[in-house]
DNA sequence: CGCATAATTCAACAAGCGTTGAATTAAGGA
DNA sequence: TCCTTAATTCAACGCTTGTTGAATTATGCG
């Protein structure tokens, strides 16, 4: 295709090494820890090497974040299942957290968001708004669909990060299979219950 | 009371007037991004001060997040409530994220334990566990009884964690009660349900 | 007052950071 | 082979950081 390809078809493709060492570090490390310097040892590139493809720092986060999730697509379409949506829901969102790719630039986006990165602050809540609240809340109905839609994503999001981030025990050593059985029936609930208990 | 105190009884006690701002810039920052010199600089003093009063880094955000939280002990007796339970155990854990001080500290916490830092994770693990999960646990009947508290605590950390630190709409800007309404029923099914559905 | 001690500031160090531009090596087409 | 262009490295700048030790100022007691 592109005459000015300076490697062989078969030969590895440094930029990409760098790409996946950057997911790997900002998701141990999140944005303030983790080194260009760092990257580009765990890659086994030179530093510079890092600036000449991604020309900063802040351009290497954004593109170890951008992520493609295919199965949350099928969120939408748990809605017609009926009673086994909320199970179909949370097996959805975790089967996304248990691969090892895209757990990464989630833990990346979300390590970071938390320590305060603006650009990941933005983009963590524009990724919760597209992925998650655009799909669920209209399907809940009442006034306050987007509250509880955000209330049920937060159970999840909550869970991910006992799970994945703070590690705390029994959450992250449990089947994930155990944990969607516990947090099903109380998604179903946020999905059927539509009146809001008078206060 | 000391001979060696070398300031007057009604003047501002420039140790303490340190200790806020670090809570402060620790809460908005995080361990990574907090600087002692902002802290200093927010405190009106010299950097060297704060090295003088709290020896590092390390030992200044200890004392940041080191906090007594008095009413989180009203939640042993919480469980006496019967159906009510639930909705007292959100309210209570709300009523301290609602006050500015414990908040600051929480935040400081919270956003440094998801950036990384070794210590405050550990500190975060230890609060959890110590303010939360040994208070709890006990109460719910089950083998899975830690289990079950723990994703319930996760549904709590999570709304906590939109509200406080991402501050995403709708959670950020509706009043408490409507989120203590909202998630209540849900709190008070992990306490009453005590089956983990077959798998 | 005068002295001891605490409170506070000043100036500077060493280390690590992102970033830069020039130099060097490797590769592919004419 | 030569020459253009990409890939990669080298060395260094400027900046910020935590930390340090000496110097300076304020304070309270005898």
């Amino acid at each position: 295709m592109s005459r000015r390809s300076g490697r062989r078809a078969g030969a590895p493709d440094t930029r990409a090494e760098i790409l996946t060492a950057a997911k790997s570090v900002f998701a141990e490390a999140g944005y303030d820890r983790a080194t260009i310097r760092g990257i580009a040892a765990e890659a086994g590139v030179d530093p510079s090497l890092v600036h000449h493809y991604f020309g900063s720092k802040d351009r290497l986060f954004a593109a170890s974040i951008d992520i493609p999730l295919p199965p949350i697509e099928a969120v939408s379409k748990a809605f017609s299942e009926g009673p086994a949506a909320g199970h179909l829901l949370a097996t959805i969102f975790f089967s996304v957290w248990e691969q090892h790719g895209p757990r990464d630039s989630l833990l990346g986006m979300l390590r970071s968001a938390m320590g305060g990165e603006d650009q990941a602050v933005e983009a963590f809540r524009e990724f919760v708004t597209r992925e998650l609240l655009h799909r669920i809340a209209p399907q809940i109905p009442g006034e306050d669909g987007t509250l509880r839609a955000l209330v049920m994503v937060s159970q999840l999001v909550g869970i991910a990060i006992t799970r994945y981030v703070v590690k705390l025990e029994p959450i992250a050593s449990a089947p994930i299979e155990d944990i969607i059985a516990l947090v099903a029936p109380r998604i179903q609930l946020y999905l059927d219950d539509q009146a809001l208990p008078a206060r």
